[in-house]
DNA sequence: GGAGTCTGAGTGAAAGTTCATTCAGACGGT
DNA sequence: ACCGTCTGAATGAACTTTCACTCAGACTCC
């Protein structure tokens, strides 16, 4: 029974890997099955033991990809430790985005949010939850109104929104550069 | 004669035009022919005797795109008038970047440019172009060295191209308090 | 030897593309 | 002005290919 569930997480993973290559190197809908079940070393066929189908694969993709974000986001502690540290960690998350396969796979959500209505409907909560979390930290650091307080968020957010754009417009930036200009700019409208 | 290039140029634009309502909507992969031909009030068939294929639709759909925005950016004249009428041209850009449809184009765009090599030749291209004359510009006005004034340009693109994605994530923001921001900083950053 | 796992050829539907055909209007000779 | 001819835009059904999905049987550990 806990050999069979392993063995089907471990598949179910490999299958995530595989398509996350894939979507990265191809986009959603030029990827085929088969080119999954290629990535993955199993037949086409295999694929449907462990997921419905591609839409199914695709979703829970999508979702992993947005949970993995919030959870980094979550970890970060940002009512935690003094300038220094909250820096790192915002440089840490600045440099997260400006990786290329990330990059392509945010974008390739973002694409299939403004058309498929779950994954729309995801997306925005979680931008929602997110806004808000950034608001209570804020409070405690800064004396002004909230609704100042939300127009940075939403300015900061922006600049972190634009950096797979950037990246794909100009795959040659200074990484290093830009991850510590924008990681200045968000520090100095937290603190 | 002129009769004939006038009709064919009329199609063209009519199939354009119904090509940009359909991907707006559907994504280009999830558009059918027939969607566009129906948009366009014509058949399925007729469509080919405008353009080579789905392929050619969608591509040349992306270089009038960047082209339009190219030549809006163009338009601005950023090396002239006082601070005032640079302020209006920037936001103007802004507010027109924060609209949906145009948002969920250039999502799409920016996806395809990271899969299809031609596309995303163009696309990088236009940047290079577009970040040298912003560097000329910019030069008159400011003294700094060449180095901080590519780390800003770099920091101000990123704003601008965050705005499509953020739109999508946060599709009831304060349009007018975001393009206020995102304008005063990038104004500061070039006067 | 049986349960669980996997294969890959096969299927049907969907969508891009082609093409024989239609038809409205232009042209030109009488 | 009228008729015959021609052009080429437009149609839509047929063709072709691609691809998600299925299933009957093979394989492999206990």
């Amino acid at each position: 029974m806990t050999a069979q569930e392993t063995l089907a997480d471990t598949r179910r993973r490999d299958i995530m890997r595989a398509a996350l290559q894939c979507f990265a190197a191809k986009g959603f809908y030029a990827t085929t099955m088969a080119d999954i079940a290629r990535a993955a070393k199993m037949s086409a066929g295999n694929l449907y033991n462990y997921y419905a189908g591609k839409v199914d694969i695709v979703e829970e993709l999508a979702r992993h990809e947005i949970e993995r974000m919030k959870k980094s986001l979550q970890d970060q502690q940002f009512g935690q430790g003094g300038e220094k540290e909250v820096r790192e960690h915002v440089k840490r998350i600045v440099l997260s985005r400006l990786d290329s396969q990330t990059a392509k796979i945010s974008l390739e959500i973002l694409s299939e949010c403004t058309r498929n209505g779950r994954m729309g409907e995801i997306l925005r909560e979680f931008d929602a939850q997110w806004r808000e979390a950034l608001l209570e930290v804020m409070k405690k650091h800064i004396q002004v109104s909230d609704d100042d307080l939300r127009r940075r968020i939403e300015m900061n957010l922006t600049l972190m929104d634009g950096l797979s754009p950037r990246l794909v417009a100009h795959p040659d930036l200074d990484r290093e550069a830009l991850a510590a200009d924008v990681t200045e700019h968000i520090v100095a409208c937290h603190c």
